[in-house]
DNA sequence: ACTGGCTCCTGAGGGC
DNA sequence: TGCCCTCAGGAGCCAG
């Protein structure tokens, strides 16, 4: 297993670590040094941003929200960013894309060697926006439950790995815990989503839930080295089951875990224990 | 309405 | 040591 991607935890775990080191600062100034990411970044926060105090900061979906006074910052970290609070007379690092800097001397910079990420800016309603709008209910709040899987799922001929990862069903399970979750419940990833039973959905449910909260439980325990240390969140170590371990027995039952393509991602599971 | 496939990008890792 | 190839992935987008 390599270096995590953001998932939901990472993401939380990053708002619950910037959050407090951030919240309550008045930007000073803002460099774009490269506006490629997902989409370009917009070339107004320079002169929108400055004087405006940073409130607070959100989450919803994989998306960081940065209110400020008269607008919102929508940050999404793709799957190589990360935001670092240093101080502005430090030395930056290979693609740190963007900085903004803050009144106290200090600057928050987003870096993202892929440059999946984005960042948008509204003035309007953040959950209205075009990217949010649309985003199914958040995994670990009550619309998420197995009457809404079942509604959702009848009639679907996708695999249940793929359905489970479609943000308009349920937002923030990605490739790793899609497969961490449908092994803890007992269900065959490659099964049609329409043909699972709603016991079977109860079961999903529990499972993606105890997943992100352990994880997000584990993430959250370095939360001080979002300071200019490491620079990286506290990525948890909880253990992983099935996901990169191909070839390696189960660590239930011994059985050899098995890797297969699902929606064109690696999909891990065991034959034995996900009927 | 669904479904599968393509795309963006860089770095890691394997083979030779 | 170094080069080249393949793979990894979030999620928007599009064609069938």
């Amino acid at each position: 297993m390599r270096a995590l991607m953001p998932e939901l935890p990472e993401v939380e775990t990053t708002r619950r670590g910037i959050e407090p080191l951030v919240a309550g600062k008045v930007v000073d100034r803002v460099v774009i040094h490269n506006a490629g990411l997902r989409w370009p970044v917009p070339d107004e926060l320079p002169e929108v941003l400055p004087g405006q105090r940073l409130n607070s900061v959100s989450r919803r979906s994989k998306y960081l929200l940065f209110h400020f006074e008269h607008g919102t910052l929508i940050n999404h970290l793709g799957m190589t960013g990360h935001l670092r609070l240093a101080y502005s007379d430090s030395a930056r690092r290979k693609h740190d894309h963007v900085e903004i800097m803050f009144t106290d001397g200090s600057v928050l910079r987003y870096n993202d060697s892929r440059r999946f990420g984005a960042m948008l800016w509204t003035i309007d309603d953040p959950l209205q926006h075009q990217r949010l709008v649309g985003l199914g209910p958040e995994p670990l709040s009550p619309a998420f439950n197995e009457s809404g899987l079942f509604r959702l799922s009848r009639a679907r001929k996708v695999a249940v790995k793929p359905f489970l990862m479609d943000a308009r069903v349920v937002v923030g399970v990605g490739n790793i815990y899609a497969s961490e979750a449908l092994f803890r419940a007992g269900i065959n990833p490659a099964c049609q989503a329409g043909k699972i039973s709603k016991a079977a959905y109860a079961r999903l449910v529990n499972a993606v839930r105890t997943i992100l909260e352990e994880a997000i439980a584990a993430g959250g325990t370095t939360i001080r080295d979002f300071l200019d240390s490491q620079g990286r969140p506290g990525y948890f170590r909880q253990e992983l089951r099935v996901y990169g371990r191909a070839g390696l027995p189960c660590r239930t039952c011994g059985a050899l875990i098995k890797q297969c393509r699902l929606g064109q991602r690696s999909t891990y599971y065991c034959e034995r224990c996900q009927q």
